[in-house]
DNA sequence: GTCCAGGACCTAG
DNA sequence: CTAGGTCATGGA
């Protein structure tokens, strides 16, 4: 019998919590006073940065935190990640303004659910579009007798595949989702039945799993990659969005007039290293701070 | 009022 | 394969 607590303390350093949750990979992070929250796993959790690392509480108690410990990738060495960056200057500013930033391993459907949603929109907009499907379609996550300790008093978990698929365009529509509205419904009822296994995507392949993600209506070839790399560990995986275009052409092609699509897509899966991926996620964040600043 | 947002999809060249 | 228009909504 093992103990259960709702305080755990992961020790871990290089771990800037504020520049992973709010680097656009996850939606459900609010800022609270000097932590944040966010359900995770259907649990509701609050994490705070302490001078040792991270500082966690859960509403409900549990004996077992490989769950937080697995989605934080508290255990990945991150100096061996950033050190198989390529060496150029672009680079290596990058490491340097977002040290600390690491991926997390999110729930596939959640990640694939909430990447539907992002085509042409800013992230503060996901952020309202996916607490939206929560609050009308998610299951109730805190239970009245944990209320009020320093929990909120309501929160909700991400609507499963099979919850969504029951719903209507209409229903979504009225979360905000405009026309991403029959995407989602489309590919809940796909992934509900299991036409596509999101489930399997870790053990697949990422070229074969990018082909399975990529039957999906409303899933092309960037957002298929943020699930890869998000939730289905494939850290070669290179989701090229609008930041990431104006980073590489003016990082990298600066000098050269026109830059196909398809020379870009073949330089980023071939320049950047087997943690390709986590590169981009340095050039995002990277890109997003600078222009914050100006 | 204008521009654009972590794009996908359809059509025409 | 590339270029351009369209899609629904709302920050900036």
């Amino acid at each position: 019998m093992s103990l259960e607590t709702s305080r755990k303390i992961f020790i871990v350093g290089d771990y800037d919590l504020a520049a992973t949750l709010n680097s656009g990979q996850a939606f459900r992070w609010v800022e609270e006073g000097d932590g944040w929250s966010a359900v995770v796993d259907n649990r509701w959790v609050f994490v705070k940065q302490i001078g040792k690392g991270i500082e966690a509480r859960v509403a409900e108690p549990v004996s077992d935190w490989r769950w937080l410990e697995e989605y934080l990738q508290v255990g990945v060495d991150i100096k061996a990640v950033t050190d198989s960056f390529p060496d150029d200057e672009p680079m290596r500013e990058a490491v340097r303004a977002c040290r600390g930033l690491r991926l997390l391993l999110q729930d596939p459907w959640e990640c694939l659910a909430s990447f539907i949603l992002s085509s042409n929109k800013q992230i503060t907009q996901i952020r309202q579009m996916v607490a939206l499907i929560c609050e009308r379609f998610g299951e109730p996550v805190v239970s009245g007798e944990s209320r009020g300790q320093g929990c909120p008093r309501s929160a909700f978990a991400f609507p499963s595949a099979a919850r969504l698929a029951e719903t209507s365009e209409e229903a979504l529509r009225e979360c905000r989702l405009g026309y991403r509205a029959p995407y989602l419904l489309k590919s809940a009822r796909m992934v509900a039945e299991g036409e596509v296994e999101l489930d399997r995507m870790r053990e697949m392949g990422c070229g074969e799993a990018r082909e399975e993600l990529l039957k999906l209506p409303g899933v092309g070839r960037k957002i298929a990659d943020c699930a890869l790399l998000f939730a289905g560990g494939h850290q070669e995986a290179f989701p090229i969005d609008v930041w990431i275009l104006k980073a590489l052409k003016e990082l990298y092609f600066a000098r050269k007039r026109k830059v196909t699509p398809k020379r870009l897509q073949e330089f980023s899966m071939t320049y950047f290293g087997p943690h390709g991926g986590y590169a981009q996620q340095y050039l995002f964040h990277y890109m997003r701070k600078q222009a914050g600043r100006a």
